[in-house]
DNA sequence: CTTATTTGGTTTCTTAATGCAACCATTCTG
DNA sequence: CAGAATGGTTGCATTAAGAAACCAAATAAG
């Protein structure tokens, strides 16, 4: 059996799955914002076998998150790198580091700081217009017409 | 040969990851975040596979991103609900659907509103400690000690 | 109270995905 | 030019996913 689709579920959150939610392709997004371009670096930082770090790549080029860019002086020799689209992707990696932080403890001994000031990050947060955190319990889904929304299940 | 395991790379994301970064983990908890609570409401929402969604939900109970609650009058009558740890996950859910809005297009019906004013939610973005907007170009990635993060590959 | 239906699963079977190792052509290095 | 590195592909074994059938307990209908 293929595996469900996620796109056609008229649901943005399972379309950004579709594209990112395996176990892998958000590593390795994580780890091109860290500065990882080379097919080799990615699999010797991220322990992946060579196929699915191929199948991976492929996929993130072709959903537009990432770009094949040949850097060979003679010949072919490439490197990954981000798009805007991937790099948009930096509030949701931050996002659940920070969870995971919060939730698991300090696992990692990698910090993200602030370029210019090297203190460490704001938690991220959801906030409505006027700059007020809300959590899950402050918000309403609605349809199109304001109405609240109702499960087609 | 058993998937490789997330939660002993050293690596926050890749923590998170573990836990929920199935193809069906996070839209279990979008969709409980929507009000879901039972297990026949979760297959039909989701059409997920019965054994799937019972597989996911027992992850989500260990990991202790829900809770199962017997609601049953005379026996058993089970309902999953959000713990504080899956309810913190609004924030990563919300980032990963404004992100596929952003790139892919609205492709929900339901919308999310300040529950008070009626209004769209703000961007979630990520800040330095003066509230300003960090890109990913804006942050350094460094050890315990302040030294720039080398990578172990 | 009795029957029918719903709920919350488990089991079985088929297909797809993952991981590992071996292999290979091209490219860079010494 | 020789040897190593790069960026893959292929084949095989194991695991996960999906569909459907089945089932016991709990609830709803009559």
């Amino acid at each position: 059996m293929t595996r469900k689709r996620f796109d056609d579920m008229g649901c943005s959150v399972a379309c950004a799955l579709n594209e990112v939610g395996d176990w892998w392709s958000l590593l390795v997004v994580k780890q091109a914002m860290l500065g990882t371009r080379r097919f080799v670096d990615f699999q010797h930082s991220l322990g992946i076998a060579k196929n699915i770090l191929c199948n991976r790549l492929s996929r993130l080029v072709d959903n537009g998150v990432m770009v094949r860019v040949d850097v060979g002086e003679h010949g072919k020799r490439y490197e990954y790198r981000l798009t805007d689209k991937g790099r948009d992707l930096f509030t949701v990696v931050t996002a659940l580091r920070q969870w995971s932080e919060r939730w698991n403890g300090e696992k990692d001994a990698m910090q993200l700081v602030d370029g210019q000031s090297g203190e460490p990050l704001a938690p991220v947060v959801v906030n409505n217009q006027q700059g007020k955190v809300l959590t899950v319990r402050d918000v309403r889904f609605v349809d199109e017409d304001g109405k609240p929304w109702e499960d087609v299940g």
